[in-house]
DNA sequence: AATTATTTTTTAAATGATCATTTAATTTTA
DNA sequence: TAAAATTAAATGATCATTTAAAAAATAATT
């Protein structure tokens, strides 16, 4: 138990590390020992727990991936009606815990990669079908069929582009401004007059 | 005058190499090698062209820019009013001399890497204000002030996160449809009511 | 035209640097 | 005392870049 627990602490801690050393240095410039430096470790013990780098890259977006599931999971339980989980999708990737330079940046640089590498594109094509299909589900009740798809892919670039220019940006980041918008774009897309059928 | 030619058409078949092995190998994996062999040349004869890999890498991306550029110009001068200038934006960013696999890939990849990199970095910051301030100009006109910078930051995001989707997806793309589907948005965005002052 | 000289272009091979990964030994923890 | 965790050093692979020489193209000279 006590040495399952070690094991976990550690696997976080590389995994934190991992997120702020690729911050700083890019998701391909990184070096192992750059990464184990972040918290007083070496190189090799990267190896030892996670068998390569590869591997430590692949954790760390698989818990960027839970943490984005548990907000998400979260914000869609106070949700009372289509709109709000509709703007439920948008407050969870937008969320203070998970809006933030760290996580935008590693995200964005592990989209660029995932088309070549196998598992990476794997974990990439998961989360894009989970978060197309709760966005047809909301949408399913609220827009009309022929507009529903086209309305989906606004709303999901509009988010893609918006952790794009928070990953190159150095502004600071303010995630209550971030959601205020996407309220806006959403009261748009919902107030459409989808040739007169509304 | 024949010594120069015979350099410039050098440079451009090896950044055409360059847009196609990075689409193919990835931004920081693809070698000197990958990409002279696209053109059945060596290694060797890209740092006689241009100095080094990263330079390369620097010219190709500037040459994308001069095909943005180029296009919006062209698309510019047939627009007659605001509404048309503000497609024009959109439609030079999906034309399909420019909205392909092989450009999407090695403009998002660049974007990424620009972080990391000064001449990269300048070169995005270049581009992302010269077209933030077409944007801006052309809604300066349509959309009152208190809503410009939202409306703003919305077709942004937009068009940069629908780029995002082409150099994920393997699909085919179709810049008629994204055109298109632009031109909804704009729609969108123009028909909404600001708080009674339509 | 033919030949020679010069410049430009290309390349094979050498160089050197950087890293991920492995190994073998040491330290820490239980 | 045994197992787990850590590390310094060794290994090996990969590349960008340099170098020195060859090939090809161009110009100059007979």
């Amino acid at each position: 138990m006590t040495r399952k627990k070690i094991r976990d602490i550690r696997h976080e801690e590389f995994i934190v590390a991992a997120l702020e050393a690729t911050h700083k240095r890019g998701f391909h410039a990184v070096t192992m020992s750059e990464i184990a430096a972040e918290i007083g470790a070496t190189a090799a013990s990267i190896n030892y727990y996670f068998g390569s780098k590869d591997q430590l890259m692949f954790e760390t977006m698989r818990h960027l991936l839970r943490i984005l599931g548990a907000t998400h999971k979260q914000h869609l339980e106070v949700a009372l009606n289509p709109k709000d989980r509709l703007r439920a999708i948008f407050d969870a990737h937008f969320d203070p815990r998970f809006f933030t330079p760290q996580h935008c940046s590693f995200w964005v640089q592990f989209w660029s990669a995932a088309p070549y590498s196998a598992h990476l594109e794997r974990l990439h094509q998961i989360n894009q079908s989970r978060v197309k299909s709760h966005f047809r589900a909301e949408l399913a009740s609220m827009v009309p069929a022929p507009f529903r798809e086209t309305m989906r892919r606004i709303l999901q670039s509009y988010l893609d582009g918006v952790w794009l220019s928070v990953a190159q940006a150095d502004r600071d980041i303010d995630p209550r401004h971030a959601r205020q918008e996407a309220r806006a774009l959403i009261e748009l897309v919902l107030s459409a007059e989808f040739g007169g059928s509304n």
